[in-house]
DNA sequence: CATGAATGAGAATTCATTCAT
DNA sequence: CATGAATGAATTCTCATTCAT
């Protein structure tokens, strides 16, 4: 009523975020969605042409919004403060938009080509940007001599492992700041004794 | 063909782990599982309740093979071993049977609350399995007074993110052993310089 | 543009005549027409109706202006004059209006009954016409005793082969002069050696 | 029961003719002829691709019988015989058959392009056959030196128009016989007097 | 036990029509 | 009058599951 045009689709993409999140791809139903966004079934076609574009569309637009959050963080100084801020910032987020969380963290099965190739493409980007961080951090001598996209692993490895067992695996309540702080000297400093 | 009984669920599962492997859970369709075991349709359900029934199973089979693969790592004496040798024959498995990798490294999306559960239930079985075993070689002294769950986490994301990375999104060759000695070094030491 | 009113609903109605000939009514879609007419989809229900409604009104009109062109032919004193003068006339119009004869042409599929019946009083209305010359014909002594309404059948089923022959079946270019004189020919003196 | 294979298809066939000659391509609904075949919709598909395959072959069907009728016919040694025969022949056929009737002299509104070039190629082949007849016929000197082509036209479009007339428009009663012998008169000699 | 023909519940999608602006 | 965003009834088609042979 406010917000001139973009509001019905705000409003779809908000309802397809929580369907998606919910029940996946193939259990969510149009229907559904468009009963939680308070529109009508046709209304969904009018902005999105299939369940599989509102689908991609959806992702893509989650990937964006992701990949801005991991930029600021690139900012960063020195790495020790990048891995706490990139792990305290990535849990908070996951732990405030859980749904949003449920469908960046999980692996959707092939839905077509397509949309594979878009998750794939979003994903290295993400894993790009952190290995290319990790390479001037070496650089600057704050990394060992390890190879940078397997750093990007490790650490992208952790935050999806943690992501899972604090969403997707328990209702635990946990301090984001305090974990992120343990994951981040993990990293640092292994767990050798 | 006179392989005691037994056999015909067999040739099911062995076709269903492919099909379910390379289309998902909902686009694979009893009639092409049915068709790669050499058997009728009607005869999945002489030995399976129903697909969901049938993935479950599946899904269990193969969980537990991994399992035991993992409890024999368990038994290596010192730390730096358990984890080479833990990711050489983790990656090996996977390049090994890639359509096990992919259904075992898939989070398949909410299939029904039981399934979700059971997946659950045996994922976190893995990660006790490995916490149990840095409780005891923290107790060695092998490991720094980390948290054993957040370290098997570590653990768990970073072979799940390689078995991605292998598996998923190239088709790259690979050296398992090369990979996992530099991953059990970064695990140890960290990447901190 | 500023012809008066109508304007608006002349448009629509050339418009729906394009788009009813070239892809049956079932196919044509308002939104489509509208386009085609340069006005909005809501306008079309402004002067029609419904879909079915703008199909009637235009087959209507379609048949009327046609039965004008008849009437004009029906003046011709003489039936040699007369059905060559039909054939040269109704080819002429066909090839200058293709999709007025491809409506015209088709046999609608049941529409709906009142269409149905509006569709048959048409045809109807043309063959009395037709019988009613013929009759006054036989009795001016230019034509055998033949039942008016089977001469009325032939000569219309003629036509209507020709052009279907003409304007669906081939993109052949033809000289509607020529072709007239002899369907006029065989009409009048039969094919019989 | 006493028919193995074929006994639904052919149910199926029968029903489609039914409901498609009474309601069209695009009103006729696949439950409704799954219902009229006494099967389940589902089953309809285990016999036909699609709703447009299975009107599709029932069109190809429908015209082959109705060919092979014409070819019998086309052994008449004599024209006026071949004529008589034609005619009576076929209104007979479609007094018996009023929904093949419907089917066959419909125009089926462009359902695709593939349906429309199999239509097209049907009616070309029956429009060749009698024109070959009446080729020979003329060498044989019993027809005038016209055009073959337009007497086939001129032939075939009688036999529809009075199709129409007979069973479209009108319910009455009427002699095949009858109107058969004064059509062929009509062709052989004309109408002019 | 094995089979696959038969089934129908269920879902995506289309599009004529309405109505607030 | 004109418009086009919104709607939902209606329809095709898929596929897990059943059951007679």
């Amino acid at each position: 009523m406010t917000r001139a045009t973009g509001d019905k689709r705000q409003q779809i993409l908000a309802a397809a975020t929580e369907i998606f999140a919910a029940r996946g791809f193939y259990q969510a139903k149009i229907a559904d969605i468009a009963a939680a966004a308070g529109v009508g079934k046709g209304t969904v076609y009018e902005y999105f042409r299939s369940k599989k574009d509102l689908f991609q569309q959806l992702l893509l637009h989650l990937f964006n919004a992701h990949l801005d959050h991991l930029l600021k963080v690139v900012q960063e100084p020195d790495l020790a403060g990048f891995l706490e801020r990139l792990f305290r910032e990535s849990l908070s987020y996951f732990q405030a938009h859980q749904e949003i969380a449920r469908i960046l963290l999980s692996d959707h099965p092939p839905i077509d080509a397509a949309t594979q190739r878009l998750l794939f493409a979003a994903k290295q980007e993400k894993l790009q940007r952190m290995a290319a961080y990790l390479k001037a951090a070496a650089e600057r001598g704050e990394m060992r001599p390890v190879s940078p996209w397997m750093a990007a692993n490790l650490i992208a490895g952790f935050i999806a492992a943690l992501g899972h067992q604090l969403f997707f695996d328990s209702d635990m309540d946990f301090d984001p700041a305090a974990i992120a702080s343990e994951a981040a000297a993990m990293i640092l400093q292994g767990i050798g004794g």
